[in-house]
DNA sequence: TGATCATTTCGTCACATGACGAATTATAGT
DNA sequence: ACTATAATTCGTCATGTGACGAAATGATCA
């Protein structure tokens, strides 16, 4: 139960949900996220540990960037489920949509330079 | 998002959870809940209060009682599709274990008048 | 109309949470 | 080795949350 109540309360909060939808299109590094979602750089790395310490994502170092990604290969049963539910809901949701079309314009290359 | 950010804190709290998991076997009213959780009367009322705003739960009055159900019949996806991954999850915990004998031993009419 | 009981609301408190900037760590490239 | 960049960790702050008891509300019953 204190594992469910966990992934609930990682689940609960907007910035956190809108991060999820992002890795649905393919997995992103904190400064990406960053220019999407317009965070300080440390509470978009603090939103990134609790979905990765809850075992919703998964984190990948590449070179000087960590890959962020969902965790669809998890073998708990409450996180696919819900991984495979987020997919189904907000795909029409405003907010996601206009995040979307960031995160497909977004070159790492050149945002993550400034 | 705003509104399925909400369902996903209502549900992030053990004592919330708890209390779904109770409500799942028959309709309860404060002063059962309180005596299965034992925690104030104020408490628990607070919680309900969450659950039902959240559209999670249905309160009806019933003489000096509130009746607080499941709502099963919503109209909301959201909720609809986690309160039955609510009937399958957590059947084996054993806190929600223990939560259901109790509330099958509890008799109003006693527990109440205290 | 009182008295009693179930529930809600209010005020308060300790603690959790989400935000930030600054300092730190780690890697890449010159 | 030095510099630049990506990310994390740390300290701080304002606000939110969950707990309680006391007071208010509403219904039943003598």
């Amino acid at each position: 139960m204190r594992n469910l109540s966990r992934i609930f309360k990682a689940l609960s909060d907007e910035n956190r949900i809108r991060i999820l939808k992002m890795l649905e299109i393919r997995p992103l590094c904190v400064c990406e996220i960053k220019e999407v979602l317009r965070l300080a750089n440390s509470t978009v790395s603090k939103h990134l540990s609790i979905l990765r310490e809850t075992g919703l994502i998964l984190d990948e170092k590449e070179g000087k960037w960590v890959n962020y990604s969902l965790n669809k290969s998890t073998t708990d049963d409450y996180i696919r489920k819900l991984l495979l539910l987020f997919t189904l809901w907000l795909a029409d949701d405003e907010q996601v949509l206009k995040d979307a079309e960031k995160v497909k314009s977004i070159d790492r290359g050149t945002i993550c330079r400034r």
